[in-house]
DNA sequence: GCCAACGTTGGC
DNA sequence: GCCAACGTTGGC
């Protein structure tokens, strides 16, 4: 009985324990997708370069800048917890920042981990009347062990992780604003098939190609069509 | 509430 | 290392 977990949003503010590779560990879940594994390479990140465009690294990796964080905004019990958590609610918080806790896929945990300081991300409503990206905000804090995973009471507990060998980790992440008009999922998805058939930014997009993924990478040119779309009218 | 898609587990 | 069974995600 494995716990899994679905993502969800962060909480509250958060220690400042400063370390930015704690983890050790290879990741076993993306293997699990028969892609092909990667090397562990040497921390790939450039921290100096907060976001521009995606570059690869000399392993042929792809350093993403932009991401897609999904959350959800209506309230929803998982083991008698309510795991609601909307823009609104990162807004609330001091400081508008909050820890990306409950992670519990390897891939989106991967990708976190990938994350720059700096770097903006698309705070996605999930599992909700009208599902789509409501806002934007950016990484303040790179990956760092997410505490919840030990935690009992906690609907996201993890009990094959253990202290010494944490699995999951998480960002912070601090509110930047609302986009300009709410992007829903339904426009989105139009463009990605009309991208699809008659060529376009969207119609590799991640939203789409890889529908479940809680944490996703978009490239330069994704975010800033998406973004764009803020300006214009709703199609 | 349904269910398709897909990630994870564990037997072999 | 394969793959069937199972569990979850998340749109609809």
């Amino acid at each position: 009985m494995p716990p899994r977990k679905r993502a969800r949003g962060p909480k509250k503010n958060t220690t400042k324990t400063a370390q930015s590779d704690s983890d050790s560990e290879d990741t076993p879940g993306t293997a699990a997708q028969g892609k092909g594994k990667r090397k562990i390479e040497k921390s790939t990140k450039s921290k100096d370069r907060a976001a521009s465009s995606d570059v690869k690294d000399s392993a042929g990796k792809i350093s993403y800048c932009h991401w897609l964080m999904k959350s959800e905004p209506e309230s929803r019990f998982e083991k008698g917890v309510d795991v609601k958590f909307g823009i609104e609610d990162l807004k609330a918080l001091p400081n508008q920042t909050g820890c990306w806790d409950g992670v519990r896929n390897y891939q989106a945990r991967n990708f976190m981990r990938d994350m720059v300081l700096g770097q903006r991300a698309f705070f996605y409503h999930s599992n909700c009347k009208e599902p789509g990206i409501a806002g934007l905000m950016k990484i303040v804090k790179e990956a760092y062990v997410d505490h919840t995973q030990f935690d009992k009471k906690d609907a996201h507990y993890d009990a094959s992780s253990k202290p010494d060998n944490p699995k999951w980790s998480m960002v912070d992440v601090q509110y930047e604003r609302m986009l300009k008009r709410f992007i829903s999922l339904a426009e989105l998805k139009r463009l990605h098939l009309e991208h699809k058939s008659k060529g376009g930014p969207l119609k590799d997009m991640a939203l789409f190609t890889r529908a479940r993924l809680s944490v996703q990478p978009l490239t330069a040119e994704e975010f800033d069509f998406v973004l764009s779309l803020e300006d214009k009218e709703p199609v």
